[in-house]
DNA sequence: CAGGATCCTTTCAGATACTG
DNA sequence: CAGTATCTGAAAGGATCCTG
């Protein structure tokens, strides 16, 4: 993997970025069942604020990932829908989504283990000491 | 792909959210030609803080991903190494970095594309008007 | 309906100083 | 060497109000 020195990995890492976010991969997920306007995004895509869905497709549509479409009706109407390059994101996307699925449950282990040890981690010779205050 | 709301999720959200982290990929990368101590991973990791790379490590040393072991000698040497569960995540993770570094080139047009409107477009009837400050 | 503009709080992350 | 602790500026993100 490149570096995040490189000039060659500035892309990559801006992608990674992207689609690692709070809300992009949901709203791709989503727009993979067909088009949508903004308020049923904004229906489907529990907790997202209007702000925040507006900024995550304005970045998508600038990565040309998402079309927006304006009806200029009143009341005005916007479809936004995948592009076939925001299609194709979905398929490495997923493959990591199914490694999370399957590998949760050693992770979740994982996590309770390392936060009981710190919690419990007993000083030698100095008796219980709680770390974390 | 389950929504956010979904309890199953949180797990997946969690894990993409280490993922995407800022450090935490070039942390695993590294590590994957094999352990390094401390400092060795602060120098081959350009541009990450001490403090950064003490987090990302404890970060993925709780989620089982990296282990961390202590040889009690003076100096101090600690050294981190990919839990077999780490190197998996190697597999699907390179996929996404594949589709980043393929079309990285039809994103940044789009990126292009998208900014000189955006600075450009004229309000029609009424001169060039130009967003964005 | 689909946002833009603002305000305001929370979180993140770099720099620095100190420690076993 | 391998960290921890603290401070601080920057950035993310929610809530709210307003508009064509």
């Amino acid at each position: 993997m490149p570096r995040p020195s490189d000039n060659d990995c500035q892309m990559t890492r801006q992608i990674l970025d992207r689609i690692g976010d709070k809300w992009s991969l949901y709203i791709i997920a989503t727009l993979n069942d067909g088009s949508r306007r903004f308020n049923e995004l904004k229906r489907e895509i529990e907790g997202i604020s209007q702000r925040m869905l507006t900024l995550s497709l304005r970045g998508l549509e600038r990565d040309g990932l998402v079309t927006r479409t304006v009806f200029p009706t009143i009341p005005p109407r916007v479809d936004y829908a995948l592009t076939p390059l925001g299609a194709t994101l979905l398929e490495p996307v997923m493959a990591l989504v199914r490694w999370a699925e399957k590998n949760k449950q050693p992770i979740a282990q994982a996590r309770e283990r390392f936060d009981e040890a710190a919690n419990a981690a007993p000083e030698p010779g100095e008796g219980v000491v709680y770390r974390r205050r």
